[in-house]
DNA sequence: ACCTGAACACCGTTCAAGT
DNA sequence: ACCTGAACACCGTTCAAGT
């Protein structure tokens, strides 16, 4: 075929149809040749459009970044002292939520934001309202790091569908409090949002306990 | 050469190997025939005591969730109310050092326990801990789970690490609160270190706040 | 039982050749 | 500029053959 009048590809389609594989079958799916077939085109078209497969990957990371609300941030006042929590809540929510629609990219996304741009839009805007609303710089940095550590552990992987479903792999002698592990595995979306709730909860409740002495302290 | 008289492998010397290829190299680097090659012997010899390689990955993981200090759950007496929250935070200390001395496996660490026994055993002991500590069994599961986000997600990647080392990839116009980004990856453990302190206190600040609820009613 | 080399069906990436 | 097929140096895994 050689170079068609009209380009087959285009990042954006090569960005889209990748994250329906990675989507649909795991990252393990997505191979140059795969990818490209599902394109249309053979393997290394790709890499007119990208440096290499990580490159793409990234993008697809990026594209699943893009979609976190942080709108919330917007107007958010110095001083009020309430207005954060809630805010650091729903984005954190939002954050989880894109996430877990697309769970496979998360170890991708787990590297950090390096050079994505909506990875450092998301960084920016979760620092800025920090400080924004009365947080010391450093302590801000904390935030964003520990809500991140907190949010990627919850996306990451299922922490009750981390236990098989079989009740013979639990042997009571050596796991006396396992009986009811193999349970697990079938309420696995109740259990998961339930720990995620809990945890936001706790973890909100204990940097508001931090904000007051901070305040007291100014 | 076909069979010795003295096997040329044991499972033991297999993770062993594997481990430390893991650890100098990442988890890329670990091939079949790469840690056959480490080992003195050709690749399908593996396959002698592993069915796959992916078994061999587990057993690496496993041998790094034998190392986590599980000897602050024991003798937790009902009631206290105060134990199981240092019992929690040592035992966060020893699980994210563990993670942090061999991170190149906690990709494969952050599927849940699975059938390792290791990781099977570190869940019972946590559990187990809280309910014996007071905790209703549904809150006993959500901290074991919401514990485990916040660890894993602390270790699966270095947050400061995460962002690249170059003044110029945090345009002002695009980033504005961004401009000492750059600096993050050169005190990468030390912010870690601090926000892991930092989400830690506040879970558990959270938390106590949630267990005295509990008793309350109770 | 435990090792070997050969083989199968894959990989990511490079490159010269085509238009 | 943008696609192709061929090629390189790899993969994980199976299997018959050796002792």
């Amino acid at each position: 075929m050689a170079r068609p009048r009209k380009p087959l590809l285009s990042t954006d389609r090569i960005v889209t149809t990748a994250r329906e594989l990675v989507d649909a079958e795991g990252l393990a799916a997505v191979s140059t040749r795969r990818l490209a077939a599902e394109l249309g085109v053979s393997g290394p078209s790709l890499y007119n459009h990208f440096r290499t497969k990580d490159e793409i990957l990234e993008a697809v990371a990026d594209s699943v970044s893009a979609q976190v609300d942080l709108s919330m941030f917007e107007n958010l006042g110095h001083g009020a002292g309430r207005d954060w929590r809630t805010a650091l809540h729903d984005w954190a929510v939002s954050y989880r939520a894109a996430l877990r629609n697309h769970p496979n990219i998360v170890p991708v996304l787990a590297r950090g934001p390096g050079r994505r741009p909506a990875g450092l839009r998301l960084a920016d805007a979760v620092y800025g309202a920090m400080v924004g609303a009365g947080w010391p710089a450093a302590q801000a940095t904390s935030i964003g790091a520990l809500m991140r550590y907190f949010i990627m552990g919850s996306a990451l992987g299922s922490f009750a569908g981390g236990f098989v479903d079989d009740a013979s792999a639990y042997d009571p002698a050596d796991y006396p409090h396992l009986g009811q592990a193999h349970l697990l595995s079938e309420r696995q979306e109740k259990i998961d949002e339930r720990a995620f709730e809990t945890g936001l909860r706790a973890l909100l409740d204990g940097l508001a306990e931090q904000f007051a002495r901070v305040k007291e302290t100014a």
